[in-house]
DNA sequence: ATAATAATGAGAATCATTATCATATCTTTC
DNA sequence: GAAAGATATGATAATGATTCTCATTATTAT
């Protein structure tokens, strides 16, 4: 997805929750998109310094609402954020348990599709609706190694 | 593996860190393993109340650094602990993204071989060291629904 | 333009989790 | 089996990521 396409379907996004895509949220947009990988709070005021933690860690809940950001979670103490796989495209994480950087990794389709088939199945047994897996792998990046 | 089982496994892992496997720390595990599935700090000590807040903290780590507990985020603002693997069996979680509430599974042992093989294949390419994967299906729950 | 509406940023407030520390409990050693 | 040495406990205080507040600023509609 081009630049001017993820910012059109952002805005489209916000629009339908009655938001604006203003320029602070086309910077943090940015941002993520420059990335290509889970970000903390203070990593994007880092990347972009005309941000402001206050107004990232709001964006970030509008932008999670309407659907446009994924708030991720690892054991250490800080949220990260990435765009939707609306936008960018499905992928999983490896994730180092050390220092908590993230990397993006995709399956064979093939086994993404077995997988998908076997936790639709579990998830039938126990009454849940499933919309979505999250698949991370964990160990230790080559600076903690 | 029996209660007993457990007790002598989870002793030894605590008695390597030069810890003791007192009775606090035997009825949060005894706690543990009843739910069968992760619990936060206040399902636990509203299902055994003589165990207190703080030292159920404090002893949720000693066991996680003992390796006897896995530490769980999910999106919800609470932690939730559960035995770790070496006690219990290598599982996946169905995650309610509703009300963060969780239910195991496993994988069919095929899948769970060739989606082990991938992520290895992935990790070294970007020259991460993996010692574990986790894989959650999110979707929201029968009460939920 | 002007009025109406939503967004911003600085700081205060919240709340899960950690740290502190005096007291209690367990383990050795004699 | 009592005293000394060690670890564990629990009540409370401290921490810190995240959320909330609200006066000000920017955007959109009339």
């Amino acid at each position: 997805m081009t630049d001017a396409q993820t910012d059109e379907k952002v805005a489209a996004l916000l629009h339908q929750k009655g938001h604006r895509y203003s320029t602070v949220r086309r910077r943090l947009v940015k941002v993520l998109r420059t990335a290509g990988k889970p970000l903390t709070n203070t990593q994007i005021t880092a990347s972009d310094n005309s941000l402001v933690q206050s107004s990232v860690y709001r964006n970030l809940n509008v932008l999670e609402d309407a659907g446009a950001v994924t708030r991720i979670t690892t054991n250490d103490e800080f949220a990260r954020y990435e765009l939707t796989e609306h936008i960018t495209e499905h992928h999983h994480h490896i994730i180092c348990t050390r220092c908590g950087d993230i990397v993006d990794f995709s399956l064979p389709s093939v086994l993404e599709d077995s997988l998908n088939l076997s936790l639709r199945k579990a998830a039938n047994k126990v009454g849940f609706d499933i919309d979505n897996h999250r698949l991370d792998a964990l160990g230790t990046c080559v600076s903690c190694q």
